[in-house]
DNA sequence: GTGTATGATTGCGG
DNA sequence: CCGCAATCATACAC
């Protein structure tokens, strides 16, 4: 439409005008003689400034309507012999406005218009990568990294994790001795779990790499057409990279969550309950049977008895307890242990008192003459 | 396989 | 945190 062409017109510089003003004379006349050329220039004056606000859609939709002479002429007669020019001009928009787009494409000055705008882009960019510039170490993340690095998942081939994990063992206060099956197997658990996280660690740094080169390859053929600066491209990619990373997030906390599902079952079947041996039940029920009218040995009293027994003493604690509950609750039933140990604590007693008078008596055999286990109900010792 | 013994765990109160 | 009481889960004897 015509509007269009005026406003290219104005665009593109005085030429136009100027050709119009050549090749139409006679509608130039005419508007002359309607003696408003004033009001003209005016009109086109603010229909330059209209289309800096119109977006290319609009522009381009005006450019195909029918046209409507009553702006250019500003005749209402339309039947007027300057719209001769106008008409040429309204059939041939289409072709004028690809023309002088691709004019414009061509123009001289283009390189430096695209330079200025690249360099506007630029400093745009700047200003929103400078709010957002650092972000800082995400703690989540990070404490994920140390806890695989702890448990031996993303550090350097085995070491550090199956130790610690033996040292947790040992500490634990499981017997040293039985833990090393379940141990092994935990470590093979374990090494399964490394192994798939460092295959999907690969695969997702494989993809995101890719992924980087084809959005970088596809911005960077696309620089030739529009500008796109290389700080442009860094931030794209820097974006990539932020999306991925959440992924590998993902990935890390569920092998964190492995890991521990892992330990809690190692851990529950390091509680698998071994008896005590023999020596260290004794010891225990000892110190229980001659301290019957206290059972509740002291902190140091405790941590003897552990040494003894080479128990925690968190073991005899438990110990302690379930004896005293379950004395107290069928004291019928412990007699006979409580009379059999009442006698071994005399008889050391009586030992004891022996070595001590060693000197006066020499041969006392049997403990002989002490408080015979005569209530125990079996008659045995 | 079943029953009992026993070490460990849990929930609660002080 | 400690001890108690109940309970769990396994070891062990039969």
């Amino acid at each position: 439409m015509d509007d269009q062409t005026r406003m290219l017109t104005g665009l593109t510089g005085l030429a136009g005008l100027a050709q119009a003003d050549v090749g139409d004379q006679d509608s130039v006349r005419k508007q002359q003689s309607l003696g408003q050329p004033q009001q003209d220039i005016g009109d086109i004056l603010q229909q330059i400034m209209a289309i800096t606000d119109e977006s290319l859609d609009e522009a381009q939709a005006r450019c195909w309507p029918e046209e409507s002479p009553a702006h250019w002429g500003g005749s209402d007669d339309p039947t007027e012999g300057g719209r001769a020019g106008g008409g040429m001009a309204g059939g041939g928009l289409p072709l004028n406005f690809q023309h002088r787009k691709h004019a414009l494409n061509c123009h001289r000055m283009k390189p430096a218009l695209f330079s200025v705008l690249c360099e506007i882009k630029e400093k745009t960019v700047l200003s929103i990568r400078g709010v957002q510039e650092e972000d800082p170490p995400d703690p989540q993340i990070m404490r994920l990294d140390n806890m695989l690095l702890a448990e031996g998942v993303s550090g350097p081939e085995k070491g550090g994790g199956s130790a610690a994990a033996a040292a947790a063992a040992a500490a634990a206060g499981g017997s040293p001795t039985d833990s090393s099956i379940e141990h092994s197997d935990y470590r093979a658990k374990l090494a399964q779990i490394r192994q798939i996280y460092h295959s999907e660690l690969e695969k997702y740094e494989q993809a995101c790499s890719e992924f980087t080169n084809h959005v970088m390859n596809l911005l960077r053929e696309q620089s030739r057409t529009r500008p796109i600066s290389p700080k442009e491209i860094e931030r794209m990619v820097a974006i990539i990279h932020r999306k991925f990373s959440s992924i590998q997030m993902q990935l890390k906390q569920s092998t964190c969550e492995a890991v521990m599902i892992l330990r809690s079952r190692f851990l529950d079947a390091r509680r698998k309950r071994r008896n005590f041996n023999k020596q260290a039940t004794e010891v225990l029920n000892e110190y229980f049977y001659s301290h019957l009218s206290n059972p509740y040995p002291s902190e140091e009293a405790k941590e003897e008895l552990a040494k003894k027994c080479a128990i925690t003493v968190s073991q005899v604690s438990n110990w302690f307890g379930n004896k005293r509950i379950r004395y107290k609750k069928n004291i019928g039933k412990f007699q006979e242990e409580a009379n059999l140990y009442a006698v071994k604590t005399a008889v050391d007693a009586a030992n004891v008192s022996a070595q001590a008078s060693q000197a006066n008596s020499p041969a006392t055999p049997n403990s002989g003459g002490y408080p015979a286990p005569c209530y125990t109900p079996d008659g045995r010792l």
